[in-house]
DNA sequence: GTTTTTGCACTGACCAGTCAGTTCAAACCA
DNA sequence: TGGTTTGAACTGACTGGTCAGTGCAAAAAC
């Protein structure tokens, strides 16, 4: 995942946090290809270039790996939107700004961690599985940042009081989500720009104003 | 999937295609549920209330029967989405009113066929799967149900011709699929017509128009 | 000298796919 | 009508292989 590359990054960067890291980059790769059922320990271990032995010493098992890493990443994402949002508005930006930087900051992050994204998405929507409750707590931190900026928009009148706050945010998400899947699988030469002006143009309703 | 209901539906309405029929739906749900892997065709031949070997016998292997259920499956929603389209052209709407029906069409299918839905999205975008040149397909067959639209919506003024195709293509489906998927998963109580009508609203702009 | 990693052998559960044998229903016969 | 044949459909015990997780002694790292 190459998340937190710097060495010297948070928490204690023993060597043991620095296994921990190489493991969660090999398993991020392995469990976005092929699933998390397919991915065995051992293809895990092997990649990260570490025993089988030490994977075990570092976690519990192989979905205590897989929970810890689904929330190292959407803490990243999250985090990212954020401070997208938090920007704009010291920038004295409006809502729609806001909406639009969170867009630029979701392809950021999708560009910089596909592998991760690929695998969020696949599981999300999954019922019957251990860790799902981890996973609604981690789409709520997402979902309530876009929420968060469509509430303040409504108040001050910049947006529609008629949206269902919601739905739009989980729509916009969504957008951004398979858009950016979508571009990175099949069409990667676009650059960021490119794929951020289409989006962009959609939210904006720009696409049936002519021109 | 409760695809192709009538018993005296299409191709021929032996046993076997029942038999088939029943494995098509025991298999989406428990595949939806917990992934293609960690299905076990045991639980598939189970649930579906016949023996392992019957599966054998009606399907090559575990990955045909899902193979040939995914292209059953979008079949069905590309038809859907083509006949909304080719509806609101014969009565005379506008391609934003073709996208609208689109949409529409879309809710109701996933409505529908909720499970097909998740397996669909978890599978999409893995990489390294033996059926992915399958998915390929089946993904082009949706998405240029939509091109189509705008592309005649570009041609004949109604929409910009700087949109992007391809990405705004992909920015719809997937904006119609998180938000449905999201409807089914955290607020199921919500009506079919009310989601639409929150898309709607998003699709035609209306969110940052200040009413 | 303590923590972490290694390498590797081992276990027990689980699972995809097989196959020899059984059941079913339609067609044919008397 | 009732009996018989035939092939398609189905069954489920079995096999060969895979994989998560364990145990441990010795080596490295710090």
């Amino acid at each position: 995942m190459a998340m937190e590359s710097s060495s010297a990054a948070s928490g204690g960067s023993t060597r043991r946090e620095a296994t921990r890291q190489k493991l969660y980059e090999a398993a991020v790769t392995l469990i976005a290809e092929q699933g998390f059922s397919a991915t065995t320990v051992d293809e895990i271990a092997e990649r990260a270039g570490v025993a089988k032995g030490t994977v075990y010493y570092n976690f519990a098992s192989k979905s205590v790996l897989f929970e810890e890493l689904l929330r190292h990443g959407v803490g990243l994402l999250a985090a990212s939107l954020k401070e997208a949002a938090e920007r704009t508005d010291r920038d004295g930006g409006s809502k729609v700004d806001a909406l639009d930087a969170m867009i630029r900051a979701g392809l950021g992050f999708i560009a910089a961690y596909p592998a991760f994204t690929q695998l969020y998405v696949a599981e999300l929507w999954r019922t019957n599985r251990a860790w799902q409750s981890t996973l609604m707590v981690v789409r709520q931190d997402v979902v309530a940042v876009v929420e968060g900026v469509l509430r303040d928009g409504v108040a001050n009148g910049e947006f529609s009081d008629e949206i269902d706050i919601q739905l739009t945010a989980a729509a916009l998400v969504g957008m951004v989500l398979v858009a950016a899947l979508d571009w990175q699988s099949f069409q990667p030469e676009r650059s960021l720009d490119d794929v951020h002006a289409a989006l962009s143009r959609l939210l904006q309703g720009r696409v049936s104003g002519r021109r």
